[in-house]
DNA sequence: GTCATAGTTTTCGTATACGATTTCGTACTC
DNA sequence: GAGTACGAAATCGTATACGAAAACTATGAC
């Protein structure tokens, strides 16, 4: 028997994936009102899957939810941005250098032709592709991750960007052509076995020059720097 | 008017404080069949609210959830022991970090006190509640910590961690005076305005220490060890 | 024009009910 | 005795319903 026979997802697990997914790709944005009957109603199930739904992408940070009220798509306010990026350049960091012992040629190769990839973006100008390529490169450098709860915080702090980017971030051209050579940097230093904490601290760094180069045009920071020199 | 007209919780937000209480100490262990109906009626509340909050337990990982089947308190498997340490050592690591240059005079002080206490405790031979003192000692590090993402991240695992500890985690005293070196080493770290780099690094080392010694009485890791030197 | 107030509408919160699925136990066959 | 089939019990999944809280709107006083 063939995987076709899937199991046919709960209403709630429905629920839980198609508003998640409409959040990643911004259809609900940053502020917007989840309203349960209405939600319910487009999904063509009862209000009590989407709830449960919500409340475990509350759980997840994606949405904010308040007594008798309801739930809203979070991450209005800058400072949000601020502290994603601060957790993702960590827990991406550790990622990265659990990874790097068992990333093999293959993987560099494939992560290599993806920064190619990226660099031509940077000429046609197509940040949607380069976002995507991006996200690609990075895959490529988790997936070895021995340690699933890093992985999923490292999911969790893609998808919480990916609900923010369409009101908060936004693409800088020369912050973007830095990270393309700090890619290659890190596949040569992934290449050469260098040590995990170097590793750590070069993806680190290169989180948290994205972070800076927001800051630089949107400056209102009050959280420390990780990027400590 | 006081603050005695506190909002009389939902019936929901009681489950999941009840339920979380009941996992974290220790009174659903690891493996604990959690039947809807029969939590329902111990809390008087009806299924849904309770189903809820179970699902939001399992997006923080104390709880695993099969469809149709029901929910069972996560966590029997030595393995979770390990990650959830090496998660707990990264994001403890950044917490300390960021948290040090905000830490007076005063809070020294006291986290100091809290360690002489474990010190004592060592002598007595009393576990429990040197295992108390050590999560008060970190929270005076933590809490100051800016980024509530990450001081969130920091209270889920030292959740999972005392949900697990009943079954799996062993006070091992050689380690737990060793323990109490290494905090002492770090308040003088932080007094002395060390950089940020290296208070992580310490407080990271400070966990994986813990983590090593278990490991050491009980070998079966298989996960790249982030105390890389 | 601004503010307060009462009434209406929207939306949430949860109990109840019932069908669907799984699990468990028992009897039957080989 | 091992294995299978079937039926009963336990448990889950979700629709529906209704009371409660909040948000909104309109009306009137100043």
């Amino acid at each position: 028997m063939s995987e076709t026979a899937a199991p046919p997802a709960s209403k709630s697990e429905q629920a839980y994936a198609a508003v998640k997914a409409r959040i990643v790709d911004g259809t609900y944005s940053p502020g917007y009102r989840l309203v349960l009957a209405k939600i319910a109603e487009d999904l063509g199930v009862s209000v009590v899957p989407v709830r449960e739904a919500i409340r475990r992408l509350e759980a997840e940070g994606l949405v904010q939810f308040e007594r008798n009220v309801g739930a809203t798509v979070s991450g209005i306010d800058p400072t949000e941005y601020l502290y994603t990026m601060q957790t993702l350049s960590i827990v991406e960091g550790a990622a990265t250098a659990l990874s790097a012992p068992l990333i093999g040629a293959a993987d560099i190769a494939r992560a290599r032709a993806v920064n190619e990839e990226m660099r031509e973006c940077l000429q046609h100008f197509d940040p949607v592709r380069f976002t995507r390529l991006n996200q690609d490169f990075h895959s490529v450098l988790f997936e070895h991750c021995p340690n699933p709860h890093i992985l999923d915080l490292v999911h969790r702090g893609w998808n919480r960007l990916a609900s923010l980017r369409s009101s908060t971030f936004r693409f800088v051209p020369g912050r973007a052509h830095d990270s393309v050579d700090e890619h290659e940097a890190l596949l040569r230093l992934i290449e050469t076995g260098a040590a995990a904490e170097e590793i750590e601290k070069a993806a680190r760094l290169h989180r948290s020059a994205t972070l800076d180069a927001y800051l630089a045009q949107a400056p209102k920071s009050n959280a420390g720097s990780l990027s400590a020199q």
